[in-house]
DNA sequence: CACAGATTCGTATCGTCGCTAACTCCTAGC
DNA sequence: GCTAGGAGTTAGCGACGATACGAATCTGTG
């Protein structure tokens, strides 16, 4: 579906350019085929509907994302990568503002995965995280609550043009989010250490696994960890 | 500009019966003179542009909104206000999905001010907060931290149909950027007493005024209380 | 009442958009 | 050489946002 084509990645491109510099973000199909030397019934069998273009604009800005991120993430300190990770969303959304709304805004139609995999890429930060002790939540949830801040934030720092009192607000954000799902660094003087001690180990085992236990074995522990760590759940 | 005219209030509830109802969160200016049995032109007379007319529809719903908040806060509890007023955002974000994203996801476009607005209604509430003595930032920091959180959070709801993890996210949020914008209703034991101090005389000056002072020292102790809260500004 | 000016609305139309049917061309395989 | 199928083009459809222009209606004055 998405093999080695030259065309398609060249329309992406001038979709992505004419997306960015448009006053009104929006896209033509006619522009997009005329800007790469084709004709429209080219786009519509590449991507069958003008969606599936955007999507593919969108999944091409996570490429980018992801890159940026792997780029930069993967200390040992993995408190610090999640910093660095939210500073880091933040400056993709003020690079591409275009492309972050296109990727971020919820749109009713939209096959795009992108938002799911950006998703995935922070409960993966997270559960470094989680496996040293210094989450306080799932990663599921933590993920859930940085991302919907973070992109708040972004969209409403793109949305006003130059209020000036931006980076500020983006690291009380941060700040806010991140003291209520981290545990606090300097003193470890949590309410419930079985809680804890249930999510650390929960996050080794995703991140090593373990050939001590059966596969079946395995997977029972983790269900009783979840029982502890949310205990309200049907 | 904005008279009492029966017909352009039908074309803006018409756009907002047909903005909820059609899948993609579209309307056809076609579509919306075909409802109220009128033709294009009137609606290029009474709203000069499409974007004219979605403004006025986002308008429409502020003002929903502003009925929804009057309705319910206003209680001599500020800092329980604010908490009902985040629910209530939430609420309203969730029945009306399709205006709640005309009013508050960023268009380049829209001369709407439905979103000023509705920070202004936010830091009205901050203020009354403030004059309590419950917060530790300036109102106006602590409106624009507290609205893309809401907007983020309400965002991300909308976007996935049902996650149902819902309220506890919400609520989540809510507490995590509250516990870093309020000051800890038990202990008052605060850093630094003469920025909270500080705080607190200028919404009370926000609130009810002085005829203690003159109107210029009055304006002049505002500059002096903002350089005493806020020390890091040109 | 008559009439001029302004206002308001409908008809018809333009240019653009997303999208598709039908045809042509080029290449691979026997 | 011939055919099958993929890849591309031309031409066009219906719907959209927006507008020019004339008809109808209202308003105020003599």
């Amino acid at each position: 579906m998405a093999e080695n084509d030259p065309l398609r990645a060249a329309m992406i491109e001038a979709a992505e350019r004419q997306l960015a510099s448009s006053s009104d973000h929006e896209v033509a199909t006619r522009a997009v085929c005329e800007a790469v030397g084709v004709s429209q019934p080219v786009l519509y069998r590449l991507f069958g509907d003008k969606r599936g273009l955007l999507d593919a604009v969108a999944d091409h800005g996570y490429e980018r994302y992801a890159a940026l991120k792997a780029a930069q993430e993967q200390t040992d300190d993995p408190v610090a990568d999640l910093h660095a990770g939210w500073d880091g969303h933040m400056a993709f959304a003020r690079a591409n503002p275009a492309l972050y709304q296109l990727m971020f805004t919820p749109r009713p139609w939209s096959h795009s995965t992108a938002r799911d995999r950006v998703m995935d890429l922070l409960v993966a930060a997270l559960t470094r995280c989680a496996a040293a002790g210094a989450l306080r939540v799932e990663p599921r949830t933590a993920a859930q609550l940085i991302l919907a801040a973070n992109v708040g934030t972004a969209l409403d720092h793109i949305a006003r043009p130059a209020l000036f009192d931006d980076p500020a607000l983006s690291h009380r954000m941060r700040d806010a989010v991140f003291s209520h799902v981290l545990t606090t660094t300097t003193a470890q003087n949590d309410a419930d250490p079985l809680h804890t001690a249930a999510l650390r180990l929960h996050a080794q085992l995703d991140l090593t696994g373990t050939e001590a236990l059966e596969p079946a074995e395995t997977a029972l522990l983790r269900r009783w960890l979840e029982r502890i760590t949310q205990p309200g759940r049907g």
